[in-house]
DNA sequence: ATTCATTGCGTTACATTGACACAATGTAGT
DNA sequence: ACTACATTGTGTCAATGTAACGCAATGAAT
């Protein structure tokens, strides 16, 4: 099935497939050169950028939903990910954008499930930036990385949803420790730093930061330095995974 | 229309106006004597409980769905409503269930859009136990409290619905205030720590938690006590609504 | 009038936090 | 080879917050 017959055919028989008025939208977060990025496909219809999303299959859990759509967006399979937000507005106007993508690609006359009302479910990742392969879905013709705050006017509420899903994660690192699924095995403590300070947008005291993350005992120092960098190398740190998995279920009290 | 008829056009004709695969499921906390408790529907088919739950109308924003129901079972208008979670496990065995009801009702055979995978948001409510008046709904023979520690096996995963909530009403008392919707207007100090001891479930030092909450300026004092009480009377206080409203924006750190 | 559970207010020891000082490090420039 | 310097690692200190507990005041019940 050619490109063109694919997408009439997700139009016209997708619902036998899928759940109908219900769909899920994810906000994949990556960290690379101190810099918060997320994940956008760049709609092949209306020249604007989304959040990738999809459908639920009739027999699938939503969380499993997320995880197809997110492994087929980035070839991760272990992927940490979590519902943040159900988007309802009625005056969502799917109804317009579907209809005119559908007429950009040359089809038209038809009735579909995809002119029907939809109600989102908003799902945010933490990936590991370097791990990651964009791949495009048949409804984009790019998949590209944006720094957080050069995000562009997107379709739809998807900027509200992107802003939902940062919002929940600057609450969660006041519990939670964030950084393993962000940052790669290896991280010095600048790195971690400047994770936290981007995700909150705002500056912390290296020192006092360094004293409160070592306190929780979720850190292993490395007995090896950063090289070939100027000035003073820093130390390599890893989670210790143990008890990482323990402070994401009793919390931190940060 | 009599009773039965209207069951029997509610699961044959429902589709036309609500959104299909989606239900809100409603958990109602109240406090009163010092217990928490939420609201139960006795389900008119199954003899067990069930919590408050229905349908979104095809124009109606999920929140407006949620309000609706809470209104028609508890008759308050302004109600303290969030959604916490969503569950959408694909065995959710609504469709048995669903077909046992119509079955105890007497109808049979029908096809039904009931039968369909239902996959449910989860609100919670914070209302004031003594202005409730509990009514039952047409799939329902009883509307009652219950303490939250002596709630009852009941129907599909809702008793899994309420330990959410319980949890996210547990960790939002860390950063929000919570009484006001919950208690009524005047209250005494030892009533609000007992709101919050039941909540959290375990006990506070009565001391630090008062210097606490004061502290926080969301409470205004009375000059008036409790009458009628054996030892001494404590004396009651109020909320400061705009002191309050503006801590649910900011949080607490707590 | 006395008893006594409970309230209101206070104290003290300890832990946590925020702000800042200073020496150690190691590349880059001379 | 030596020096400059941005950055890291460690430490200090005062202010603030927290946990644990003491004690007198209250007022219905006896």
């Amino acid at each position: 099935m050619d490109y063109k017959e694919e997408i009439k055919d997700h139009f016209i028989s997708g619902h036998k497939k899928y759940l109908r008025h219900i769909s899920v939208d994810c906000v994949i977060f990556g960290f690379h050169k101190n810099e918060l990025k997320i994940l956008l496909l760049k709609a092949n219809y209306a020249g604007k950028w989304a959040l990738p999303g999809g459908f639920i299959l009739k027999d699938e859990h939503m969380d499993e939903a997320a995880k197809r759509i997110l492994e087929q967006r980035t070839g991760l399979m272990e992927i940490y990910l979590q519902q943040f937000h159900v988007f309802s507005e009625p005056e969502r106007s799917t109804k317009r954008v579907n209809k005119q993508f559908l007429k950009n690609v040359g089809i038209e006359g038809e009735e579909s499930w995809m002119f029907d009302r939809f109600i989102t479910v908003g799902y945010s990742a933490l990936v590991d930036f370097t791990k990651v392969q964009p791949v495009a879905d048949i409804f984009s013709d790019a998949c590209e990385w944006f720094e957080i705050h050069k995000v562009p006017e997107m379709i739809l509420d998807h900027n509200l949803i992107l802003d939902t899903a940062l919002n929940s994660l600057q609450l969660q690192l006041n519990y939670q420790p964030v950084g393993y699924n962000l940052l790669p095995e290896k991280f010095t403590m600048p790195e971690l730093l400047k994770l936290y300070e981007t995700i909150l947008g705002r500056t912390l005291d290296r020192r006092n930061f360094q004293r409160k993350i070592i306190s929780t005992g979720i850190l292993k120092k490395l007995n090896e330095t950063k090289k070939g960098v100027a000035h003073k190398a820093p130390y390599y740190y890893k989670f210790d995974l143990r008890k990482y998995q323990k402070a994401l279920k009793a919390g931190l009290g940060f």
